[in-house]
DNA sequence: GCCTCCCTAGACACAAATGTCTAGACACGG
DNA sequence: CCGTGTCTAGACATTTGTGTCTAGGGAGGC
């Protein structure tokens, strides 16, 4: 995807690797291998490239990873706080919209998430940022449950439960097939919700992500 | 604890650094800052002793990591599995014997935890033990909802949530004052088990780890 | 057809880490 | 009091990374 990429600088026919397949070598390796491995002989290896061209566009190791979080920065939390902000009829569709940034990869990067919070251990300036990221996701998440009728108090524990589930769910770095994952359903929007569902919204949901059925 | 260690081998009194010392200082640096840290050379200096002391204890580094794996497999699962197995009267008392093991590092090393989770991202043989302690792990927590009389499907998703939520809350890595903490345990519980708990039960909770109320 | 601007290659200097080898210091037992 | 076993220091060779500087190649504008 992007291939061409004509945004603004068109890429000359000799450069060999541009700003953004910099930027995406490195997103790769900060994902697969934390930021500690994020480093510039390897990329200009993988690149197949000179190492002292990544000068030419980044000032040093440091400039990048800035430019790395700024991307994260921008996408995740902005995906998160849209899909709560989503109309619906019923806590569980509300909840089930929630889900929905976690189930689409391009919605939520679920890597990069946890490769910068991994990252925020060991940096504080990073901690900071990814301070205010949850805060602002469960300030919309606890607003989601108060808009479907939930009193203050329990909004918030519910939005808790909600958001930190998720990302222990990730944090595991769980891997079932989607139909698994699903079955389980009806029991997670109970749980979250304190009431069951309607059986109409799970079965939207179950059809939206299982488009082929038997 | 096990300050002077009078295990099998007696500290010779000129020895600066025992496997000890290297095996917990190598400890420190894979919690706070990642196994890729965990540099015998930093250590050594650390310690005050030559890098080629090292090598007198261990094989290589490698055999190093090795160590810290077989010692954090040994201590966190066993401590989940038996506060699960804890008698409790009620699912709310067996929940709240299940968040003894958080509150207190004692118990649960959450920071090693978490670097063997991060760890495993990198390593398919790390990847393959955390499962098998994930595993073992979600089996003890569907165990105990069982025994409180929850149908096999439902403690399951229970379960899950529960033990998820769990290490979601720590993956955050929040800091918040105790006192914040467990003012939200009626709403968690509540959650967590779809009924809400017994007061008893709560006041015996918040007594134990506050032990000094206004 | 030449000039300029964007980008790249390669060399230099240097820092940090790993692992190996040799010599030796220190306590303890005979 | 002397050897042996346990631990340590320092030097060597090697690898991998960073950042800088200089020379130059290629595409497009004039």
């Amino acid at each position: 995807m992007a291939d061409p990429a004509p945004s603004d600088s068109p890429p000359l026919a000799h450069t060999k690797a541009t700003r953004e397949d910099w930027l995406r070598a490195a997103r790769d390796v900060l994902v697969s291998d934390g930021v500690g491995e994020v480093k510039i002989l390897p990329l200009s290896t993988r690149l197949g490239v000179s190492r002292s061209s990544f000068y030419w566009y980044f000032k040093s190791r440091t400039d990048l990873l800035e430019a790395l979080l700024a991307e994260w920065e921008a996408h995740n939390t902005a995906t998160i706080e849209t899909h709560c902000a989503l109309p619906a009829t019923s806590i569980a569709e509300a909840v089930c919209n929630f889900f929905t940034c976690f189930v689409d990869p391009e919605l939520f990067d679920q890597g990069l998430d946890f490769a910068v919070r991994e990252w925020a251990r060991r940096d504080p300036g990073v901690r900071a940022r990814i301070d205010s990221a949850d805060a602002r996701r469960i300030e919309a998440v606890t607003a989601m449950f108060v808009r479907q009728g939930y009193p203050a108090d329990e909004a918030d524990a519910r939005a808790r439960i909600l958001y930190f589930m998720q990302l222990g769910y990730h944090a595991l770095d769980v891997r079932e097939p989607m139909e698994l994952r699903l079955s389980r359903i009806e029991h997670y929007l109970t749980g979250f919700t304190g009431t069951p569902p309607n059986p109409a919204v799970v079965a939207a949901f179950r059809a939206r992500f299982l488009p082929e059925g038997p």
